[in-house]
DNA sequence: AAAATACTTGACTCATGAGTAATGATTTGA
DNA sequence: TCAAATCATTACTCATGAGTCAAGTATTTT
């Protein structure tokens, strides 16, 4: 699947404030220069997350931004909800009828296509819901070495429909 | 998540002439003028999965397009795969490294948001390949009445990281 | 206070995918 | 054979998200 670009700048800036932990805020300078990108473009982002309550701004002289909650409490759903374009966030089911009045696609009251967006939408949701900024932080010990989140053979299992 | 307008209008127009079979093929402009679309889209989109072998068109005087096999063996995968932007294809782990040479964000030589986006992808892939045309075909008796699959409750219990 | 640092905001430019337009090539049927 | 119908191909326009620019506001330090 594509990866928007904003997913992952935005993750990356968010991550090192996250590293930054114990008291000590960053300034947007710092994580663009850290992270090789404009001052700019470093500062949209972070005014997202801002918008959002992840992480909090403080202005002045030695200002900058620090974590507004827990990293445990912080969900990649919402920060990707944040990041993303005010105007396209996640929508469900999110359909186009073309010229007509209503999809043809319909077979007994219900658009064929539906569940497969659902589906889609639903797994997508779910995953990033269930791993935590910390989890991310702590890489190399929790859900990273774990086979099965790598490839998820066992959870394969699963996703194929029931025959 | 967002849904691209091409794998909607791409998949209907599909599954348009998937119910056709019976040896009628559709023509461009018949298959426009039942989704409400315009012919020159509709030729746009036909002309990708044509070329992705998926469907076959015939020119000349009663020419049109047929799948080019069995509804069975054609995955939505492969259907969306046909369907993107032939520059923004599907790609594994798909990264952006700004303007420094190498992404900062290693721990034991890992980047450690690398498998947040393997998840995904694997997700995505997986999903979309275990759904094949004939059972989007066939509505209302198949996966779709299955409550598992629309709201995913069981499977749900695997995707949660395991603690 | 005043100056320096840093976040805030809104408008702007640019690249890319959505959708259109026009032309060429192939088959059918009279 | 010729014309109509149809797919094939390429170039084009337009909307949207990526990324930039510039002016404004708040806070700290001296």
């Amino acid at each position: 699947m594509k990866i928007a670009p904003t997913w992952e700048y935005g993750l990356r800036c968010l991550l090192q404030i996250a590293r930054a932990q114990e008291e000590k805020s960053l300034s947007i300078p710092q994580v663009a220069r850290e992270e090789g990108l404009s001052v700019a473009y470093v500062g949209k982002l972070l005014n997202r997350l801002g918008k959002a309550g992840i992480i909090q701004g403080r202005r002045g002289r030695r200002g900058g931004y620090v974590l507004a909650k827990d990293a445990a409490a912080i969900s990649l759903y919402e920060v990707f909800q944040a990041l993303a374009d005010p105007l396209s966030r996640f929508e469900d089911c999110q359909s186009y009828p073309g010229a007509l009045q209503e999809c043809i696609h319909m077979v007994q009251n219900t658009c064929s296509i539906l569940p497969v967006w659902r589906r889609l939408d639903l797994l997508v949701k779910r995953t990033l819901s269930s791993v935590t900024l910390q989890e991310v932080l702590k890489e190399g010990t929790a859900y990273e070495q774990n086979r099965e989140w790598v490839n998820g053979q066992n959870s394969a299992a699963l996703l194929v429909k029931q025959a």
